[in-house]
DNA sequence: GAAGAGACGTTATTATATTACCCTTTACTA
DNA sequence: TAGTAAAGGGTAATATAATAACGTCTCTTC
């Protein structure tokens, strides 16, 4: 029942990967009724543009490099704000960074594999055991989960493979 | 199999259980050879005198207090590092805080269930079915896992009972 | 076309964490 | 027991992450 986010394994199939995404974001949100304005689009494209988790002053970083001027903080927050409550990123708290979510169609929780050799954020399907054993965890103890935080950090395979 | 850090219920046993914390931290620093010097002591005293995770700047606050003059991050910092990496306490990524570890004997990750309202941290047993599961999608998935962080939010039995 | 909401620019500030440098204490060893 | 290396820790400065407060512009809606 292990399903992990693709990973784009050329150029093209990643070029793919991103307007897949930016695509679907729109779809999702002219259906709810939210406006992805160009900034958050372009906040969307660049988290996208990387596989690999993504700082708030990276984007800045990016931004600013784009238009010449000096973007500030809130500008992005704002974008990674919106993104964050559509579904449409994740925020990875153990790194303080950000990622493409690959099923933002169906609202759940991140549950990620990071390496940190390569820097990769695997995203696991939603049901998956984890999913199970923390719902089983909490029924027992009388929690109310609302939120959940769950990233392993180690090394992938193919890190491994090529030690 | 659910197990939760104990939680004190009155004055005395809350000293009790800081007591209980530094002796078994006394102990433990011995047998492994490195020096719980005074500074890293009290450090590890003001984390466990809340059951509720503690920011580095709030440890700052009570030390300068204590002092009279200002002490400075790295003093708590390298007191909290050292902390953590004997297994003494948990730092807690989502909520950028630390908390002391009820079972510092075996080094393990903590997981943590999280209540939003009295901010209470649960620490789960190790060998929980959170655990299972994670070590077999990670096997499936041929990563290497290093360090795990989980940390569930939510609304714990006693919040939810007292509304 | 006035009122109100949403998006975003701008400046400043807060919160969290680390680096670099230096001196003292501790522990080891000849 | 003197010499020395390593560890501990004070201090100032800086890096990194996130938010607050305020203003303006552009829509929609009446």
């Amino acid at each position: 029942m292990l399903k992990t986010s693709t990973l784009c394994h050329s150029h093209d199939h990643h070029k793919h990967c991103i307007s897949q995404a930016l695509e679907s974001a729109e779809a999702l949100c002219t259906q709810r009724g939210v406006r992805l304005t160009p900034l958050r689009k372009r906040v969307l494209e660049l988290v996208w543009q990387s596989h690999k988790p993504l700082g708030a002053y990276d984007i800045l970083d990016m931004l600013s490099r784009e238009d010449g001027r000096r973007a500030a903080p809130p500008t992005v927050y704002r974008g990674l704000d919106f993104l964050l409550e559509n579904g449409l990123i994740h925020r990875l708290a153990s790194l303080n960074a950000y990622i493409g979510c690959s099923h933002p169609e169906v609202p759940h929780e991140g549950y990620f594999m990071i390496c940190k050799h390569c820097n990769n954020a695997y995203e696991l399907a939603q049901h998956s055991t984890i999913d199970t054993a923390i719902a089983a965890e909490a029924e027992q103890m009388g929690f109310a989960v609302e939120t959940q935080m769950v990233e392993i950090l180690g090394t992938c395979a193919a890190c491994r493979a090529a030690v």
